[in-house]
DNA sequence: TGACAAGCCTCATGGTTATAGGTATTATCA
DNA sequence: TGATAATACCTATAACCATGAGGCTTGTCA
């Protein structure tokens, strides 16, 4: 009989995108201290618009990081305005690297099957 | 068992693999009819371990890439086991271009995040 | 006054891989 | 012979995580 069963997978935005912005975040912070809306308004203006997270992305992210201690947060007011710093952790470090070498094992995997084969 | 409410996220895996998977499938396919095991064992030799998906991901993706007429499928005995040969068709080598420029667009984003920054 | 940017936050939804099973046939090897 | 691995297919469930929509506040500019 079974008609049904047809296990839906919508298909609206497969993106690759798992894992992306919680190694940008780490690595950005590796480079110097920010505080959340830079974040993501850098990732946003530096690809030029190729990928932009939102804030209920990087929010909810920067919130894990500092309770796993990968960063650390200092609050400072600046113009009126509260601001979050954050900044990378040698745990966060440690945590990056990983994340990096993982990065480029999957890429690196990718390109092996994407690549045109001859003869 | 339950222990925290402490809004858990586990980070196993995070693994970058989001729609990897479908746009590998495809990629195989664009280039020869191959059957699902056969896909399965490709993917995992030619990235030499790096990328191995199980059957479980798989074979639900090329039913589901069947339902959307991005494949076609004959099935064959050879050596007395049963095989379902899949190709791509026109709409699937679509959707392979588009996943394909899609994968470069953040592999590129990222990158430019990633490199060092000088001065 | 109204609109918008900066700055922070949360929650529900839904898509997708991973895990862990399941069946059946054939090949290998002790 | 029996056991195990490999081949070849399949499904259901759970875990994970970006999206999108919402809300709050202060400051700026017209």
């Amino acid at each position: 009989m079974v008609i049904g069963i047809i296990t839906v997978m919508k298909k609206t935005n497969p993106s690759f995108l798992n894992g992306v912005p919680e190694l940008l975040v780490l690595r950005l912070l590796a480079r110097q201290e920010m505080y959340g809306y830079q974040i993501v308004e850098e990732i946003r203006t530096r690809t030029g618009e190729a990928l932009a997270f939102g804030e209920g992305c990087i929010y909810p992210y920067l919130h894990y990081l500092e309770a796993e201690k990968q960063v650390s947060s200092r609050r400072q007011e600046v113009e009126g305005r509260n601001r979050n710093y954050y900044k990378l952790t040698a745990r966060g470090r440690k945590r990056l690297d990983e994340l990096t070498s993982e990065w480029n094992r999957v890429t690196t995997g990718v390109s092996l099957l994407m690549e045109e084969r001859r003869a």
